[in-house]
Order: C-alpha cells, then structure tokens, then sequence
DNA sequence: TTCTTAAATAGGAATCATTATCTTTTAAAT
DNA sequence: ATTTAAAAGATAATGATTCCTATTTAAGAA
C-alpha cells in the first residue's frame, strides 16, 4: 500500500520518514482533496507530535516531486491531490465538497480536438475540466 | 464603457461610488485576472486614499452580485475576472500569467457530450477547462 | 553495529493576504 | 436641504502559511 510511495520516496532521493508516510496516507484516506488542516487534524491521532510546518512543507516537497498535485480553487486555503492520473474534478456550488471525474472518451474526444484546433502562442501540456453543480442528496 | 456597470450596479440594488466604478475598471484594464494586491496598486494612482478594506469588501461585493468572478488557481492569492461570458482559461505553468480562451466550438462539442453521458448524482451547471502549457515568446 | 553527516522534524515566532471593527462620510431618496 | 442606510477609511485582528533554529534521525560508510 504505502510500497509504492516509499519506492517513488528512494527515486527522488527523500529519505523515508514515519511523517512523510503519515501525511501521504492521509491524503490518499481522506478523500475529499483535504486541506493541510485536514491533514494535520488526521495524522496527529497516529503522530501527535508532528509539527504543522512539517506538514506544510511535507506537502510542499511532494508536490514538488509529482508525488501529490494541488487543486485549483476559489479559496486561499490550499487543497491536495494524490490521484496523479488525468481526471477531472466536480466542484460542489454549495458546499466544499470536491469530487474526482475520470472520463476516458471525454479526455480521448478533446485530445483529438485539440490536435487538430491549435491555440496561437500557447503550447497545450495539460487539460483539465472544472465542472461545477450540486450533487444528489 | 463604464454605463453598463452603474446600470448593474443600480440593478443590484448598490450605491454607485466612484471606488467601485474605479476598482472595476481596474479589473477591465489590468487584464490577466488581477489579485485584489494589483488593483489597490491601480486604483491608488487616481485615489490615492482608497483603503484596502474597501477594495476587498467591494470584490466580494462584485463577486457576491455577479459583476465579476473569482479565478480559480493553485495559489492562496485570490484572482478576479470581468468577463463575464462563457470562456476557458490559459495558464501559463512558468509565470502567473492567465489569459481568456473563447472558443465555442469547443464548448458546443462539451455541450453535447454531456447531454448524452450523464455524470451519476451531479447535476452540471458549468464547465470550465484549465489548459496549462507554455506561451510563446 | 557503530559512526557520521546531511536532511528532516519540532516548536515557536513571523509574515501577510484577508477580515473585522468602529467611526466618519456619502449616495440617493424624500 | 434633510435624512438615513449603506459605504468608505483607518486600523486592529485573524489565520493559513512560512520562516528560523536547535534537535533528531535516516541512511550510507566504516
Ligand atoms: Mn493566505
Ligand atoms: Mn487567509
Ligand atoms: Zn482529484
Ligand atoms: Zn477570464
């Protein structure tokens, strides 16, 4: 479970640390794209004394290394991600509820439309659709 | 040029003042989706005294009434929009640039395909697409 | 295993974008 | 011109994030 993030920890050169395990845990069990405070609120019934500045800079450095991905929202609180495959998100309008879209034909349908449709001074790397609405129930 | 905001502000129901005739022409003129930090920067030059209280309680304000938006990013600095009509976004993954992308082909295409593909306990009310990548020169 | 050392963490202070509070001013209706 | 609720200005407070530094530790070398 936590084999493959301590692999990817080696490859990047990061030493292994019970709080970066911690902390990458959480993301994953929280679902939700949690909030640093979320993430800190999570670990510490396992590490009660790990260190908010740890966390935030935990956070950092994984996604400095694509180990997790931050969410694009309307809050200056920051949000994060550990599904690194291409997937879309659906934001809740009425409350803070994200949620993760994966969607093979739509991603293969504006890939292709964008082989063809090329933007002028800017090249593509990624596409992502922010898809707002209310869930059910 | 700025008839049509008084005319909404009057609609909404809000005094016409001239900090928030001068903070919505900031956002028109600035361009690439100002922080609220850009506009008191702006409007300073004209008035001189405007406080910073004011200009957040007046983007909220707008943003509350629909005036303007709020732009979504991956940073905890909020950023706004004046423009109002259905568009897309650019951003730049190396600077903070965030230019429009109007292309309503586009958005036919994503129309349609999701009034067939329905997305399971979520009702859509918009859909935005961040297109990250690099601009030319 | 023990030793060594650069990297990481804990704890707490500092920063800074944003909010809140309170007084004074003002848009706009009468 | 008067009235008054809304808005602005000034400044303090908040809170998420960052910074700083002493201490600890992961992990490679011996
Ligand atoms: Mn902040
Ligand atoms: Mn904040
Ligand atoms: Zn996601
Ligand atoms: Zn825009």
């Amino acid at each position: 479970m936590a084999h493959f993030f301590r692999e990817k920890l080696k490859e990047k050169g990061l030493k292994v640390t019970p709080q970066r395990v911690a902390i990458y845990e959480a993301i994953v069990n929280l679902k939700n794209h949690p909030t640093a405070e979320n993430v800190i609120e999570y670990v510490k019934t396992n590490h009660p004394n790990i260190s908010v500045g740890t966390v935030y800079k935990v956070l950092d450095s994984l996604v400095e290394n694509e180990l997790l991905k931050k969410v694009k929202t309307e809050k200056d609180i920051m949000r994060y991600d550990a599904v690194l495959s291409n997937h879309h998100h659906l934001y809740c309008t009425e409350t803070e509820r994200i949620e993760d879209y994966e969607d093979e034909n739509l991603n293969e349908m504006i890939s292709n439309y964008f082989k063809n449709k090329k933007i002028k001074n800017f090249k593509v790397q990624d596409i992502k659709l922010q898809i707002t609405g209310k869930f059910n129930k």
